[in-house]
DNA sequence: CGACGACTTGAGACTGTTCAAAGGTAGTGG
DNA sequence: CCACTACCTTTGAACAGTCTCAAGTCGTCG
């Protein structure tokens, strides 16, 4: 049995919240949903001043704050800097990370904003958000935009690419092989936003939280992270991940077979909303 | 290492083809989109009557079947009868199973088709599909379509929170209780077509195919099946599942704590194409 | 310095895997 | 109608991967 987890937001949260400001690059070097949405979709002058317009939603969130409550229904908001996490909790304390929210990521749903939320949203470090509302009301506007409506229904798609990622990890992939596959996944989403330098990125999980987004125990965590070093495959240490091997980590984490397209891709979507163009 | 495991495409696939027409079941008793999308939204009887024109594409798939490939452009389908799978394949062999597709869930994305696939789908019993183009461009047409662009929308929603739940199953639950929350979690979808009898449903998976999709190997589903059985947790013989204590069986699966709302919900949404309204 | 969080290490137990083989069952073809 | 085949299920035994429990270390911050 897999039990005995530390809840996450049960207990020692007094002395979280009250960290602001964050000691570290809280500043986002250049809006990350611009650079995103851009990496996905050509956007126009117009489409590109709606976003620069982004403003921060108050003055921040400490770690381990709840941005979204499972099963509530919240207006969509942009993650402008920081980690996040959706997650659900089984009844025993157990904790899963479904996936991680890195800068420029989606809080809550765009396209449909009016469901609850099929689970929780929490802060991993202190994290700064925006309103969504804002961008979704250029949709609507009278000038087009159909380079921010390509663009986010690609950072959509994305997501759940991300998904199965997850859940191929999960279901058949070793421990040695979650791991490295989480970081290449980490990579090339980082990348989009400009957040990585050579092979190396910003990584400030902790082993535990680590073993709950690839289910393992944190001991488990620790020891494939000592195994993965000794390899020379990654360095890890004090918040920063330097792949010192790409080729050979993509190969053990069979990543290639499945990798995403890089670059601006064409994307022209349609469906619900323009079918009949089908 | 987790490896070995056979390919399902790779072999043994000449008797599959010629296993059409089918033995059991396989006139949709009802239309399954037609129910799921009134079990999620009201529909108007211009929107039923658009369902009820769905034209099966052309006579069928066999077993295993690829309905569509990975990273490939698909114009989406329903399915109609028969169950399918998305999985992923991993470069030595094993197999990762996504999800499962029953009647009257989609084939690819209504919500962006021009998108190419994410994962694979094959079918896992002799399958029906329909196009679902005629229904897409249904949204389009002079008449309103709310309800059925609301019900498309909660089914989307419904999905997601079916992923949820498998990323929860493979990275935090036992053997036992992955097999018990699957199960109540096809019980609950089949019941949204009504292919529920009492507590009892048609199971057509292999134990080799819920290892795919639990993430666990098939002997070892095997001995948790028995296992399953000698508790009289459920009963499971000849394609058949009737679930016999349902009430020990959400309490061991935790699946009360993230249930699905039943009945009818009053979904609106919106989002990307109706922004105004926030 | 003391406290707290994160990381590390060791030992033993358990869950689930692999390999191998045997039994069951349903279509196929003689 | 029966033997044949292919697939599915069941069983046993050894083993590997991962977990739990329990300490102990390290670093940072007040």
């Amino acid at each position: 049995m897999n039990t005995g987890f530390k809840s996450p937001l049960s207990a020692g949260n007094t002395r979280q919240s009250i960290i602001w400001p964050p000691r570290l690059e809280q500043k986002p070097r250049q809006n990350p949903v611009l650079v995103r949405l851009q990496s996905f979709a050509q956007l126009s002058a117009y489409e590109i001043d709606v976003l620069q317009g982004l403003p921060a939603l108050g003055r921040g969130h400490a770690v381990q704050t709840e941005l979204c409550a499972e099963r509530r229904v919240q207006s969509p908001r942009f993650l402008l800097a920081g980690w996040a996490c959706q997650q659900r909790l089984l009844g025993d304390g157990r904790r899963q990370i479904i996936r991680f929210l890195v800068p420029g990521d989606v809080i809550g749903s765009v396209v449909d904003p009016t469901t609850p939320s099929n689970c929780a949203v929490v802060a991993l470090t202190p994290v700064t958000v925006a309103d969504a509302r804002h961008v979704l009301r250029a949709l609507d506007g009278t000038q087009s935009a159909q380079g921010l409506t390509n663009g986010l229904w690609a950072m959509h798609n994305a997501a759940e690419l991300g998904l199965y990622n997850q859940v191929v990890r999960l279901g058949r992939q070793t421990a040695y092989e979650r791991l490295l596959h989480l970081i290449l996944e980490i990579h090339s989403r980082l990348n989009e936003i400009g957040q990585v330098d050579g092979e190396s990125f910003d990584f400030p999980l902790t082993q535990e939280v680590l073993g709950d987004a690839l289910g393992l125990s944190l001991v488990h965590v620790n020891r494939t992270l000592q195994q993965v070093r000794r390899d020379r495959m990654i360095e890890l240490r004090a918040g920063r991940v330097t792949i010192l091997q790409p080729k050979a980590v993509q190969e053990i984490a069979d990543w290639d077979s499945h990798k995403q397209d890089d670059g601006v891709s064409s994307v022209h979507p349609r469906g619900l909303f323009d079918a009949k163009q089908l």
